[in-house]
RNA sequence: CGGGACGUGGCGCAGCUUGGUAGCGCGCAGCGUUCGGGACGCUGAGGUCGCGGGUUCAAAUCCCGCCGUCCCGACCA
């Protein structure tokens, strides 16, 4: 490729819009162009760094056995209606209606267009084990794009859904796109974690995301100090305190006038947060549920909803207290009935003599117990980590770092495949609910991710295996006719060699074209002029490190390929 | 959705407080001198000042409404 026809539009200044590293060297570098938040133009560079991503990605699921097609991103409402994940996404679909009111969304996923896809074929258990894949554009109204790249609303995402007829066979579907994954991040030259998850909107009991470490990501994970533990922030549970051996005290009302937050009711009784209990009141399709945790300590309402899928979980509020008539800021268990089941975060059996709300309002009560006092209907891990708590495995300290969710796998089960009717027969004859699996990679979210890890000062360092270009050769001098001809020849030996080369022929001055060069990134520079001809030397930089090297002219190929070998 | 900021040639910004014919740097075009880490001189093109309404003799500037973008939060494979 012949630079001076290239359209790659680099930016001298960084873009206003643009805070974080990849965002703004990527609209630098000539990589993307915004057209709308979160909606970007790939250009010709990115492009060729996307389908280099895509092609890692493809040559290894067509290994492990699954088979590329493409689905529609136009799709009919109706199936996920039987799903429930219309009301679940719901105003983060971009929701549409045709020309004749039918309603229609684009995708955002694709497990209701894949399951019937299998089911209509009626297949046999012999069919079994089956793994269909796509690359495609997503769509998900995100409340709030940001990070350019990182959580935009149309991104090109990986998604195989896989199909077996039993949770064995699931396991072990599974366990073949595990590895896969991690030749893929692998390959990309990235730094992740694999922890476990919480499986958001898409349901399904076990699952993993694979997290690109670092600082810009949104995605918090937990690491126990001792490495035998790593999880989503979402999904972690802290180990439960050891249980009080205190003696009860009475139950006994006290007067906290105006004392509405915990905050208030510790410094006004002079009690620690961590010795009240937080009862928070939730709307779970309908009915009450309230959930007990230690004052000190916030409510996960990932992992309330996720006990509770596809239901709709929302919190109380204002209307809520009054058509039910509590008191906000002085609910108590105490006074929960029978319409209302109360769950607590298993820390509240490490706790004796509660401070908690008497359920009038600027009226607490001491030394509530339970059993004595409350009751509670379900014991869960209900709590949000946080740095400080114990590791569920071994007690160890637990670290919370940032990290870019660039993959997230799933066991689905028949969670889908059960109210779509997606089902094969067996050996038994009998019809049965297809067991499937689901497996997403964010493409262009990893093109993001990898300039994150991948960058310094000057610009973007890929590594080879994603670079648009694996070396650039730089005509310094272009008005001198030996350095053209030695330039056009180097370019030349290196195409011949199979090395994806650019020839930056521009009408530009060297140090435009230096800068241009670290700024996207190539990983090996090839520079040709005057001062090196006079030494018959073409000289190099390996983007990575930074470190030159010189060779004589006529090896200049030879002498590039093997510091290309060396770029990571 | 709550809070905050911003919107002025392609990019980065000033001008707005105190209303009076729209500026700077980079980039772009032409000519010349330059030519190894984003040169210099001269000449030039390019702007409904986000959109709509209002106040005023006069609005980029003041007022109202809307739209867009970014940041924090909430939310989110």
């Amino acid at each position: 490729m012949r630079l001076s026809t290239l359209f790659a539009p680099t930016l001298r200044d960084d873009p206003a819009e643009a805070d974080v590293a990849s965002h703004r060297l990527l609209l630098r570098a000539a990589f993307v162009r915004k057209v709308a938040a979160g909606v970007y133009t790939t250009l010709p560079l990115g492009v060729r760094t996307m389908d280099k991503i895509v092609r890692i990605v493809r040559q290894e699921m067509d290994d492990a056995g699954a088979q590329q097609i493409r689905m529609p991103i136009v799709l009919p409402a109706e199936p996920w209606k039987r799903t429930g994940r219309w009301q679940v996404y719901g105003d983060e679909a971009f929701k549409l209606a045709d020309r004749h009111g039918r309603e229609m969304l684009l995708g955002p996923t694709q497990e209701e267009v894949v399951a019937p896809l299998v089911a209509a074929e009626n297949p046999s258990y012999r069919d079994l084990p089956l793994n269909l894949y796509q690359v495609e554009w997503k769509y998900r109204d995100e409340r709030r794009p940001r990070f350019g790249l990182l959580r935009g609303r149309e991104f090109l995402m990986k998604d195989a859904y896989s199909f077996d007829r039993d949770e064995e066979g699931l396991r072990e579907s599974y366990r073949i796109m595990f590895e896969s994954y991690r030749r893929v991040f692998d390959r990309c030259g990235l730094d992740y974690v694999i922890v476990e998850a919480d499986p958001g909107s898409i349901g399904g009991d076990v699952n993993h995301e694979f997290m690109a470490v670092a600082d810009v990501g949104e995605d918090l994970f937990v690491r126990c100090g001792n490495g035998d533990y790593l999880a989503d922030t979402e999904a972690a549970t802290p180990r439960p305190p050891d249980p009080a051996s205190e003696a009860l005290e009475p139950m006994v009302e006290v007067d906290t006038p105006g004392a509405a937050t915990i905050d208030l009711v510790a410094s006004q009784l002079g009690v620690p947060p961590e010795r009240t209990l937080k009862n928070i009141l939730f709307d779970i399709d309908g009915g009450t549920v309230a959930v007990l945790v230690p004052g000190d300590r916030e409510v996960s309402e990932k992992k309330l909803a996720r006990l509770h899928f596809p239901a709709v979980v929302r919190r109380f509020d204002d209307d809520d207290f009054a058509a039910h008539g509590f008191a906000k800021g002085y609910v108590g268990p105490q006074g929960f009935g029978e319409d209302v089941t109360v769950f607590a975060d298993l820390s509240v059996r490490g706790g004796a003599n509660w401070v908690t709300g008497a359920n009038r309002a600027d009226t607490h009560v001491t030394g509530a117990n339970l059993d004595r006092n409350f009751r509670v209907d379900r014991w869960e891990d209900l709590v949000e980590i946080r740095e400080g708590d114990r590791c569920p495995l071994d007690g160890g300290p637990i670290e919370i770092g940032r990290s870019i969710v660039v993959g997230h796998i799933f066991q689905l089960g028949v969670r889908y495949s059960a109210p779509l009717d997606a089902t094969f027969q067996d050996e038994d004859g009998t019809q049965k609910p297809l067991v499937m699996g689901c497996y997403g990679i964010g493409i262009s979210r990893v093109m993001a991710a990898v300039v994150e890890q991948y960058h310094d000062e000057g610009g973007i360092r890929w590594p080879k295996a994603l670079a648009p270009f694996e070396v650039v050769v730089i005509l310094a001098n272009a008005d001198e006719e030996a350095v053209g001809s030695h330039a056009e020849r180097i370019y030349g030996e290196l195409r011949e060699r199979g090395v994806e080369v650019a020839l930056d022929d521009r009408a530009e001055r060297a140090g435009a074209k230096f800068a241009d060069a670290d700024l996207i990134g190539y990983p090996v520079q090839v520079v040709v002029g005057k001062k090196g001809l006079q030494r018959g030397e073409a000289e190099f930089k390996l983007r990575s490190t930074g470190q030159r090297s010189a060779a004589p002219l006529e090896a200049a190929a030879d002498a590039a390929v093997a510091l290309l070998a060396e770029s990571p």
